[in-house]
DNA sequence: GTATGAACACACTGTTCATAA
DNA sequence: TTATGAACAGTGTGTTCATAC
């Protein structure tokens, strides 16, 4: 979470947090792991060229985890074998209520630079 | 420049290619130098939280330099003190045109990756 | 104090390597 | 192959230092 990073030159969002705010949105609509995760982020941003690799994605899932607004539990997925999959769940809502809402400001705000970019570079 | 940076993970634009578009569309309004274009800079976007560094500034122009697309001039300036100031103006007009082209379709890209974020996260 | 620039240090991200089933 | 994770490496950016006026 890094409540420090105000106070920085404050450009645009950090991957790491449009990365989990996506996250955490997913997760509340159900349990998952992280390449599953991946796959469902691609489906949505790939057509914008956005594509980050799988060791952002569990990163991601760790801070998440860290900070208390996420559950990680281990299970043996039946199948043809049995796989150890790394599902997650919401630990915190409140928490994560908390994060989403400080990272919309920040998008607000970066919508507002790139408007602003465009309009002013481009008139 | 650097053609190579499609085919990245392409998530938002840098910080150098944004000021880059800036420094040009200012210098194209007339011949100016560093920290008087980052001054400009500043009334524009210091309301979104934007306020580089001023190494920033000179990085991108000493870039923009090696590339061919802006002429840097040394002037003394008459006043209390006489001051040597780095003047920039635009040396190339079409590299200048093709570079901010570029940029533009990588901050259209953005508005549209940003919008998506704001419009699946917080429906 | 203003102006320019380089050098250094660090944070973020991307690639590679390791392990398991 | 899918899945998870760690370790390493590189790039961009921020801070500090140096110089001049």
């Amino acid at each position: 979470m890094n409540e420090r990073q105000r106070e920085s030159t404050g450009f645009l969002l950090k991957q790491r947090a449009f990365l989990k705010v996506f996250l955490i949105t997913e997760i509340e609509q159900g349990r998952s792991y992280g390449l599953q995760l991946r796959d469902i982020l691609l489906t949505h941003f790939q057509a914008y060229g956005f594509k980050p690799h799988h060791s952002e994605i569990y990163h991601s899932l760790h801070e998440l985890t860290e900070a208390g607004i996420l559950r990680k539990r281990e299970e043996l997925e039946e199948g043809a074998k049995y796989k150890k999959l790394s599902i997650y769940t919401i630990e915190d809502e409140e928490k994560a209520k908390a994060y989403k809402k400080l990272v919309k400001a920040d998008l607000d705000r970066c919508q507002g630079l790139i408007n602003k970019a465009l309009s002013h570079n481009y008139a």
